[in-house]
DNA sequence: GTGAAAGCGCTAACAA
DNA sequence: TTGTTAGCGCTTTCAC
């Protein structure tokens, strides 16, 4: 219960090994280039003295912080509505830890944060930065992109000023609505809808295009914007059915509206998927199992995004690499993971 | 779209605006104690170059350092079947914004990762910590205590070795499951059960506790453990039911239970909330608004616990204060938080 | 292979 | 009120 009273410095090390400071820096950041037996000695000392080195001290002289922020710019309640964050979080976390980088959480509340954010990013107090922003007129993207530090996406960004340099990770959201369409059609379905989510996010815009390479543009009736939550479900479900009442197939742009439009299908009598299919789409747990019935969806593979986005941050070609000054790096601006269609009972 | 080459220093702004170092720094600190023309012309050059301060060399002779880590220490899934600990980070995110804060998030994965956090918590890195860990039997709150940092715990600690001092920010669990039951009571139950979290979580057994203030210990056939999860509400519910089949009410432990139960209710042949009413905890969205029937369930205000937990840990007596070396802090050591019944058509 | 010494950018005495 | 100066703890040339 030693009160941290001040912490033992380098110094202190030095002098219980009875070597130079340099010597104990030398060991603490791997060792290369020290003899064995001093290299135990130092250990011995470090491990005795309780010594941690202290970050500032260090990042201080070579500029580096091992440090990440991620910055999450959802205004809206929708973030905590799903777990999506959180577990990309997670892949991110693990990723970074791997690598003893430090996470530092930036949540967004509105406009006004943002300068905060920006300035924050342009102060150099992280090596990089990880940024879910999913609105196409969200102005964050572009300050974070003027701050000049390395910058990963989780999601494909919408913007289309030149961003064909922005690294992201995205889930085949075209090729996933794809596949849920492509079942629905096996199943014999001929009027399959589509409730799309809001069209300023790429995620939506990719789904409805996956929707159309299968059934086309033919019925644009099928087709009713909507907002990802399960009360705008419910309202398009209800505009679908009135506008075509024959439709035998429903596929939800996600797993909230495809709850909501079960709900009005039971209420007008529907039975699922006998009368009308569903499919949705994240697999969003405990929702997509708990509904009646279970809900036939697409999964994406959320914790390896987050990973896989840290791990882009990580080793992307550093300052001095060739064909690069690291901000704008290398070829494979975007990298897409697959989905998978999970067959439960709505489909 | 000046490449971050090197930010301007103190040094610079100073040369700028034909002053000290000192007395820039003086500005950028609050400008306390410097003549007003002064002050403007150090805004003046700050703003032209730009300047941030570095946050590495200011820590380095402050020993602050403005961050605070916030470890969630669960090993388990059910951080992200939940939007628990999102709507936390949201409310501490706002706190520690507000008093420039930046908040490091400590994700742990398992015992291999508790050294790395502890380790990182005594390396003086940040200012203080939010932790939240729920069993009992985790060995994490014990080394972060021992490793001397300013800690608020989420959620009632369970150990009790002198933990009379542990500083923590809880709902009224207990008080919230003696609403909901008195509720079932008030419409006519008597045969009321109770389906339980995992004991080893002081949340589960507060509201176990709460169900006992108002039934008492009399049917001791009415209450089951269970674990949190959806699957384990089934198993709970059916073996009520195989015990007890002419119990009329449910008060489930969490929403994720409830949901369970409200399945194997409907797939007995039981009516909701007619032959039996059912009652949550957590006000899970969008689960309890989407179960069938949407379910009755006790809310708590969970964003409102991350800020409380944020603004005990900053507005801490000092180091220097009277009373008290800042970690083992004065009097309120815990601090509980209200809940709220949701009536829904489940009870 | 090891040590001595020079800062990294900033704050905080202390002097002026 | 303002400036001068001495470090904070560490890495990193540069000698040895």
């Amino acid at each position: 219960m030693t009160e941290a009273a001040s912490r033992p410095t380098l110094e202190a090390v030095a002098a219980r090994a009875g070597v130079s400071r340099a010597t104990v820096s030398r060991v603490v950041n791997g060792g290369e280039g020290v003899r064995e037996p001093l290299v135990e000695r130092v250990r011995q000392a470090v491990e005795e003295l309780g010594y941690v080195p202290n970050q500032a001290a260090r990042s201080l002289v070579t500029r580096r912080h091992d440090a990440v922020a991620v910055v999450i710019a959802e205004p809206e309640d929708r973030v905590f509505a799903d777990p999506f964050f959180a577990r990309q979080l997670r892949g991110i976390s693990k990723e970074l830890t791997a690598h003893d980088n430090q996470l530092v959480l930036l949540l967004t509340e509105g406009r006004d944060d943002h300068a905060r954010v920006a300035r924050y990013l342009a102060g150099g107090h992280v090596d990089g930065a990880l940024v879910f922003s999913l609105h196409l007129d969200d102005p964050l993207p572009g300050l974070i992109r003027h701050a000049g530090v390395p910058t990963v996406f989780g999601g494909r960004p919408g913007w289309s000023d030149g961003a064909g340099r922005a690294a992201y990770v995205d889930s085949d959201n075209r090729g996933g609505a794809r596949a849920a369409v492509r079942h629905l059609a096996d199943l014999g379905r001929t009027r399959i809808a589509h409730i799309t989510g809001p069209l300023d996010q790429t995620s939506a815009a990719d789904r409805l295009d996956g929707y159309r390479d299968v059934v086309g543009h033919a019925e644009p009736l099928l087709v009713v914007e909507s907002d990802f939550t399960p009360g705008g479900g419910e309202r398009a479900m209800r505009a679908l059915l009135d506008r075509v009442p024959g439709l035998d197939a429903v596929f939800a742009a996600n797993d909230l509206t495809a709850a909501g439009a079960l709900r009005v299908l039971r209420e007008r009598g529907r039975r699922v998927p006998d009368d009308v299919a569903v499919i949705g789409f994240d697999d969003m747990l405990p929702l997509a199992e708990q509904t009646d019935p279970p809900l036939t969806t697409v999964r994406q593979d959320i914790e390896e995004m987050g990973r896989l986005m840290a791990r882009m941050l990580l080793h992307r070609p550093g300052p001095g690499a060739p064909g690069g000054d690291g901000a704008e790096a290398d070829a494979a601006a975007g990298v897409v993971l697959p989905t998978t269609l999970i067959r439960r009972a709505s489909a």
